[in-house]
DNA sequence: ACCTGAACACCGTTCAAGT
DNA sequence: ACCTGAACACCGTTCAAGT
């Protein structure tokens, strides 16, 4: 039944007051919905009961959007006092636990990557932590300024391969097919031409667990790290 | 002037049969000129004086025109035999040649993120020798496995990010703009709370270069791949 | 068998017009 | 100051119709 002709004070729309808080919350209920690829302005506009042209007036454009989503995700993330007894472990933890973020809302680890230099709070705040590990750690300074990078991007790298097919149920059958395929294509080759791969895999097709692997690639890196420590 | 009407034969336009090396050199060819985001199946099909649709008769979709484009871009990767008493040198000359065929072709890093397990017959050969390399270095079998996949995410994530800038003018200009925005936010920020970031800025700010940094990064992981081999 | 135009359901962004 | 509809110039993909 619609509302008697006298009660105009419901006439408009209820909606909750446009501004960027609203947007950027809409946002992510949509990209951890659907993925990333639906965190349109159309459609974040459509969330909000409003228009797209509307989200201009509170966001310079999508990629500042993106952004702010960065911002949101990374926001809480806590990081532990360096301790020398133990900098490689809390090195690793931080890495592993910056990487679980992402991975916990997969479409942010795309923005990761595709944005330049991503400089939100709690992205710095790790950034200092890391860099505090590997001083306590011995690591020589212009080396810590140089292999922060390789790091970051490492767990990026990684959230973002993974949020490619963990995200939907059509992404992993996809991701079954893909490999099954490429089995198939792989017994097609001559074996003599690919020796080591060859070899190697019963070994990768029985141990091929993600996180296992980044996990390693972590503790190899930070074995290297080890290596060039002055302590 | 237009041809007498009698010369039926010029009356088609002429252009070169349509097929997937055509389809795939005029992707590239955009690939290269205008970057990624315009290898659209309308460019390109524009680019060989047709309409879209006529190109999904060779094509299932733009993602397949993607990979061959990777398949493309990774087909003469050539990788020297195993030598035990330079491994880790080969390790890191192939990382960094695979690295440089992806920043020849600015969009094709993006592709290998996008590609879920990118398996083109160029990209099998490097791993191979890859393993070949850590095999004859003594790096157990079960390590192997598990840490091609980091060395190589590392190699094409770096070509990414660096594509992201380093392709246009004025994705160049972006960048600067960029660096000194967040130069300027770190100034304002209270630098008790950033204790490392503060007192490492001169030395990052002195020492960014990012092939230097990505270089150091395969040092540092092949570094630590080495602590575990046997031999 | 191969190609095509038109259509469908989307995009990001701008801008004049409204309140 | 803030919002909006309409428009512009794009997308990927499908499909009936042509040769």
């Amino acid at each position: 039944m619609p509302p008697p002709p006298w009660r105009r004070g419901t006439d408009k729309p209820v909606r909750q007051q446009l501004g960027v808080p609203a947007i950027v919350a809409a946002a992510m209920r949509i990209m951890d919905r659907e993925g990333l690829d639906a965190v349109s302005m159309r459609r974040v506009a459509q969330e909000l009961g409003t228009g797209a042209a509307s989200l201009y007036q509170h966001v310079r454009n999508k990629r500042e959007l993106h952004e702010l989503i960065l911002d949101e995700v990374f926001r809480d993330l806590d990081v532990p006092e360096p301790d020398p007894t133990r900098w490689q472990q809390q090195l690793k933890d931080l890495c592993l636990d910056l990487t679980r973020i992402m991975l916990a809302h997969p479409g942010a680890a795309k923005i990761g990557m595709e944005t330049l230099i991503p400089t939100t709070p709690g992205v710095l705040v790790g950034m200092d932590a890391m860099m505090g590990y590997m001083r306590v750690g011995g690591v020589p300074d212009h080396l810590i300024a140089k292999a922060c990078d390789p790091l970051a991007l490492m767990g990026t790298a990684f959230a973002y391969e993974a949020s490619l097919w963990t995200t939907s149920a059509a992404g992993r059958a996809e991701a079954h097919r893909r490999i099954d395929e490429i089995e198939a294509y792989l017994d097609s080759l001559p074996h003599e031409q690919l020796p080591h791969l060859t070899a190697l895999r019963k070994q990768i097709r029985d141990e091929d667990d993600g996180w296992a692997n980044f996990e390693l690639g972590i503790d190899i890196f930070i074995a290297g790290l080890a290596t060039y420590a002055t302590r």
